[in-house]
DNA sequence: GGTAGACCTGGACGC
DNA sequence: GCGTCCAGGTCTACC
């Protein structure tokens, strides 16, 4: 099989940092728990899609990619990219140590990077298609986005036989194909706006997804942009930031609810303790997210194991309301 | 500025 | 197996 390496910072342990947000489990992504492999349809172009499996041999290794076919120079060089962002790989070690100087309790774990997607455009939709809806269903939506509209792989799995599609892809679907077809329901139209607006220059009014990766745009200029996108509230916005690598701001949704009665012990109406917990994490400033989420994540792994332990066909069911409440009562 | 109701899907539950 | 209820964040209309 062709394979290549990518370096990896010291600190990077795979089976950890890879599986540090709930979009590794989502399509088309898959973790392999048997072998700590992380496998990956990914785009390359040119109507192409390779099939990757990343693998580390231990924490600071180099990351071993294998590609179903050898790709070309300009193909590895994007697939490269793709997994960089994904992992955060580039991220640095200051940035990390200042988040363990924010908040030991992660500092032995060495809890820092967030799992994301290759590209802006899949971190948007994926977050969209986790709006007002049940895991489970985000599960799905993810997986047949991929089915209908992204690229086949000419090497692949059943359950990994297509890349996430391309923003012009989507910008060219019909809203009734993704409801019909994806079952995302009312998301339609939002979803082929947001693609629209990922192809569109931002002198006429697109998505300058180059402006918003900047570290040197202010967090408010960003969340005010994001909050004028179609299907992007005030949730949504602040996890696109966290996506971006901006962690000031706590997405907070139900489940940051059932956190703060079942974890924190908050007691009261869910918008009380929504503002409470905002109170909570506010200390940590700048690193206020990953204090939120790595506490929460901790929390789940407390209860079913580490989350590179986690069985693909099994999590779903482990992540719906009923199961989490349920999860809560008996151990909260 | 704050609030109520619609949006759509799928899981849970009762019969 | 079928019908009903409910969870979930955003958007719009209305006060």
């Amino acid at each position: 099989m062709p394979a290549f390496t990518i370096k990896a910072p010291a600190d990077f342990d795979l089976p950890r940092d890879a599986c540090s947000y709930g979009y590794f489990l989502l399509a088309p992504n898959h973790w392999d728990p048997a072998s700590s492999t992380l496998w990956r349809v990914m785009a390359t172009g040119g109507g192409r899609a390779a099939l990757l499996a990343v693998r580390q041999r231990g924490p600071g290794a180099p990351l071993r990619v294998t590609t179903g076919a050898t790709l070309r120079p300009q193909d590895r060089a994007r697939v490269e990219a793709g997994l960089v962002r994904m992992l955060r790989l580039d991220e640095s070690a200051e940035r990390i140590a200042a988040f363990h100087a924010a908040d030991p309790r992660f500092k032995a774990s060495g809890r820092g990077r967030l799992f994301r997607s290759p590209s802006l455009h899949e971190d948007i939709v994926k977050t969209v298609t986790s709006c007002n809806v049940t895991w489970p269903s985000t599960v799905t939506m993810n997986e047949r986005l991929c089915e209908v509209f992204g690229v086949r792989c000419a090497v692949g799995e059943s359950w990994a036989a297509h890349a996430f599609p391309e923003a012009a892809r989507l910008a060219k679907a019909s809203p009734a194909a993704l409801r019909a077809r994806c079952r995302v329901g009312y998301r339609d139209t939002r979803l082929v706006e947001l693609s629209k607006l990922m192809c569109t220059s931002a002198r006429h009014g697109g998505i300058d997804g180059a402006w918003l990766e900047d570290p040197g745009t202010p967090d408010q200029a960003v969340f005010d942009r994001l909050i004028e996108l179609p299907g992007i509230g005030p949730y949504a916005a602040a996890n696109i930031m966290q996506l971006l690598g901006r962690y000031g701001r706590l997405p907070l949704d139900t489940e940051s609810v059932r956190h703060g009665r079942a974890v924190l012990g908050m007691k009261g109406t869910a918008a009380s303790i929504m503002k409470r917990v905002h109170r909570h994490f506010a200390p940590f400033g700048e690193h206020a997210f990953r204090s939120y989420w790595f506490e929460l994540w901790e929390w789940y792994e407390s209860r079913h194991g580490a989350a590179s332990t986690w069985e693909r066909s099994k999590v779903a069911r482990l992540f719906t309301a009923a199961a989490l409440n349920k999860s809560g009562a008996s151990h909260g």
